[in-house]
DNA sequence: TGTACATCAGTGAACGCGCGTTCACTGATGTAC
DNA sequence: TGTACATCAGTGAACGCGCGTTCACTGATGTAC
């Protein structure tokens, strides 16, 4: 291979972690082998060691940057557009290009420290985001609030890919944003 | 070994899938290799496909025993004494011997069919207990709102054991309480 | 009552395989002269 | 401008290990006579 330019080896990095992303999300951090994840972008096993110390390490990380690709996201919606959106039936269906939390959680509470500071760091940013547009004056005392509808929603979300019967699952998504959208007390139609 | 009456076989199984409910519990399907469930249960590996099938099989036949005791347990106590038992400090702590949808749900959802159907079977029958008892004249009328409720308490419990900082932890709890108890319509003072 | 045999739950070694990780090597490019 | 060399991102084979699964074997007991 070439000696390439000094920003080629940052690219190829976030190449790797856009694809454990995906990957991760899609088959669990067990289920994921280096090699797999490595192929997925487009190079072979014994290059990840030149980018991470280990899996662990490139796993804190892409949980990290999954969480700061979803603040950024949120940065441009309302809340009832972040509800709506996070339980619709497209949201369900596209597991690997969702919410890490919905996909990962349950993994990631069994994970290593490193994995569960990136997770607890990134998901604490996107809470106190919510809190500051619940109350913009005193966001400190929205956090727990923000963080038990996004607990709501996460549930909800891993319950309705859950259930086999299409229009139960349909269902409870309807249901869960009534229920998130009354807890914080946003108006709406439906 | 000997000769044994003829419910010595089913009550290894038993002791297999026991054991196996809290050790999936704790380190995932993934996590649980067939040769450490067997040794949980005070066997070694061999004598694991006298009992099962599959490593498949065995998860699917654990998920379904796990929910069936859940349900038995939860026909014992009021809406409330659930809600607040499964949102306390100390099933939050416990994950090996806790909820096994809290523990397992976004790894069942990646699961084969067969786990998923023993999950989806087991969950409905625990849903359709707390409708009937919601609305005892039309329990399908609340069924949608119970699965809802079960998926706050959930999620509630996922994020709880995620955060580091315990006093959060603790907070989200007990808004998780006032939030479900609320969507329930249940009186409660706190 | 005593002996020979059938039963069968459980043992433990082995199977091929993929895991995370290591390492000697490659080869296209930028730099030095 | 042309050649020799240093760089270093990436390759691919190999490491020991644990995975799910198979299978020939064990040995304590119940049954047959």
């Amino acid at each position: 291979m070439a000696r390439y330019g000094k920003e080629h080896k940052q690219t190829t990095r976030r190449r790797i972690i856009e694809a454990a992303g995906r990957r991760l999300k899609r088959d669990g951090i067990d289920g994921s082998g280096v090699a797999t994840l490595m192929a997925d972008a487009g190079l072979t096993n014994g290059a990840f060691y030149a980018h991470f110390d280990s899996k662990v390490d490139l796993v804190a990380s892409t949980v990290a940057d999954q969480l700061r690709e979803q603040r950024k996201r949120y940065g441009r919606q309302s809340l009832e557009e972040i509800v709506r959106g996070y339980l619709s039936p497209q949201h369900r269906d596209d597991t690997e290009g969702g919410c890490p939390s919905a996909a990962l959680l349950d993994e990631i509470v069994r994970s290593s420290d490193a994995v569960k500071r990136a997770y607890t760091d990134g998901q604490l940013a996107i809470i106190d985001d919510a809190a500051a547009r619940l109350a913009p004056d005193d966001p400190q005392s929205k956090r727990v609030q923000a963080l038990t509808v996004f607990a709501l929603m996460v549930g909800t979300l891993q319950l309705s890919r859950a259930l086999a019967d299409r229009q139960l699952a349909d269902d409870v998504l309807d249901q869960g944003i009534h229920n998130a959208l009354a807890l914080l007390g946003v108006q709406h139609q439906g």
